[in-house]
DNA sequence: CTGAAAGCGCTTACAG
DNA sequence: CTGAAAGCGCTTACAG
């Protein structure tokens, strides 16, 4: 008899559903004989609802696979439980270990992720935070392809935006990056320490803080060891594979080359193996290689760099653990009050840069340390 | 005159906004002394408004920097341009080059895309798909984990799902995949034709269409050569680069061992070369290998593969290529009437991978053809 | 061509 | 403890 007339109110919900049409709170409600104020208690697990009015919604949600319809509540509570991520290039490996990490600690946290392509250039990256705003992510993780992007435009008042990898010079706002200048610094010692003297350097986008951290790294090291870097020894490389490569020929071909050269990416180390493989420069034989990034993050410790000919010398950097951090730094903004008072986290967190030797570099062959 | 009646209405609006809020419809329309339907209609580049109170809006939307809220915009109009795009595995090279098609033809589109990360795990996947289904995303990319999750629940009458990659078997429904079969085939047969004979198979996971279907095919051509596959040379493993090297020790330390190796995927391909490593087998040298994808995609034309030691042979996915069709597949999808009348594009489009011979696969030293 | 009003599906004070 | 009602910020017939 019961059981007769719960079926019977099920086909009479049933029926009056349109076409391709999706349930709502308010079919539930009429099905489970309660108000939609009482579906949403029970939704949102709120306690106070009388355990047989719980079961009675539960069943109809069941009965109709009812979804709560994210995007309304989103409206209502000015919450999407999203957050965006704006990477400059899919392509690379360390990006991707950075979104790993990111995707990790939000998925646990509830949040999804929207991820965004600026492929390194600025109005496309403007654009993408533009859209970011107005789906009304509740905060945003951002390798900025424009150091000034941020401090121009405040996009909306409580709107977090964590930075990563990239930082605008003099940044103080939230931000996971890695020591640049000093990983770029202990690589450079080493392969000085090692004898070399007639080192070349690879730099990046000197517009973006990695870029021209690298190169200061370098720079000072040399400079340290009072040692002089020669006008032609210097590339100027943009990050992408195609200028490692160009500046990998013109350095080979010169007629006093040098025995090492410093990359200040993977992307561009990938470039200038491939102009020595070319040259049929052999390294470290021929010319010793030091990278910035393995070319491509190892699988759960299976690393390719060591499979790699030769295995190659690099700075390897967290790039999962900054995704994580900023991550957790990102929903910790959220989970505040932010009534403007307290900024306990406000900062710029630095990872260590880990230099890790494998066979690429060696003494030069005139070693003359 | 009139600039200071603005400059006062501006600051009069502006007044009104608590804090930390957000400029709403409501305030350009106020701003610009029109009402909200205007404002709407402007910001949708409805045509039939005077260009007078265009202009009039435009002005009040840049004097506010308003964002037109996407949220409830998508609650009104049902559709949130948003596809939501699950993989299995973050780490892979290959699912992030579909990524990568995808999030462009995404964009283009004026799509955002919700990346989630299935773990190769059912139950994620299907948490998965039902948070997607709750935010109403208008389509969904999948390579699903569980070849049944997909028949076994019609998340919402018109909520088009495209697979790739994986799909169920006997599948009909949208979806682009790989040939695996027959690149396996061609694989094998490649393996044969240099005189290999004692050829060992390392499979992935065979509840997969993948995995299945590259066994398959490896299968296929041993019988039609009249091969029988030794049960000490088929191995058995599961995508992850752990199994790989576990097979690759196994089959390596066999008395009698195979004089080719054909591994189903890249992660285990990593895992059999470390194994090698290990033991100090050389290839081609001491045994070939045949790798199913490349261990990481190439970057604007340069191939990682190219730089491995040895450089590897492998069958090569066009994993952008799969990306941007299911994306757009899906899209067109989302374009159509679906009255439930016309499917024209409904069905399973399948790529052709690519036989790419670099130099880890040599005859046999007994080559006994 | 433009405005007032209803409503998308939720949540949340507010009464009872 | 539960229900009726207002409202989040848009869009869209519907009048004028």
């Amino acid at each position: 008899m019961a059981l007769c007339y719960k079926r019977l109110a099920l086909q009479a919900v049933l029926r009056q559903m349109s076409e391709g049409s999706v349930y709502t709170m308010r079919d539930v409600a009429r099905l489970a004989r309660v108000s939609v104020a009482t579906v949403s208690a029970v939704v949102n697990e709120k306690k106070g609802v009388r355990p047989v009015l719980v079961k009675r919604v539960q069943d109809a949600m069941k009965a109709l696979d009812y979804h709560p319809d994210h995007v309304a509540r989103s409206l209502k509570v000015r919450r999407t439980t999203t957050i965006g991520v704006v990477i400059p290039d899919f392509a690379s490996g360390f990006f991707m270990e950075v979104v790993r990490g990111v995707e990790d600690v939000a998925r646990t946290a509830g949040y999804s992720v929207l991820l965004c392509n600026s492929n390194d250039d600025v109005s496309q990256e403007q654009r993408h935070l533009s859209v970011l705003f107005s789906r009304r992510v509740d905060g945003i993780l951002l390798a900025t392809t424009d150091p000034y992007s941020v401090a121009r435009r405040q996009y909306r008042p409580n709107l977090p935006i964590v930075l990563f990898d990239r930082i605008p010079p003099g940044h103080q706002g939230p931000a996971v990056v890695v020591d640049n200048k000093s990983a770029a610094y202990e690589a450079t010692k080493y392969l000085i320490s090692l004898g070399h003297r007639q080192i070349a350097f690879i730099a990046g986008r000197l517009d973006l803080s990695t870029g021209m951290d690298r190169a200061d790294g370098f720079r000072k090291a040399m400079e340290d060891a009072h040692l002089t870097v020669r006008a032609d020894y210097l590339k100027h490389g943009d990050f992408k594979a195609a200028s490692g490569y160009e500046a990998g020929l013109e350095l080979l071909k010169l007629s006093d080359r040098p025995t090492a050269i410093f990359s200040s990416n993977s992307q561009m180390t990938v470039g200038l193996l491939k102009a020595m493989q070319e040259l049929g420069s052999h390294c470290p034989e021929d010319v010793s290689v030091f990278g910035f990034d393995d070319l491509v993050p190892g699988t759960e410790g299976f690393s390719f760099g060591a499979l790699l000919k030769p295995e190659l010398t690099v700075i390897a950097q967290p790039g999962y653990q900054i995704g994580h951090q900023a991550a957790e730094m990102l929903l910790k903004l959220l989970a505040e009050p932010s009534d403007g008072k307290s900024q306990p986290d406000e900062g710029v967190v630095t990872l260590k840069a880990e230099l890790c030797i494998r066979n690429s570099v060696a003494p030069p062959h005139s070693a003359n340390s």
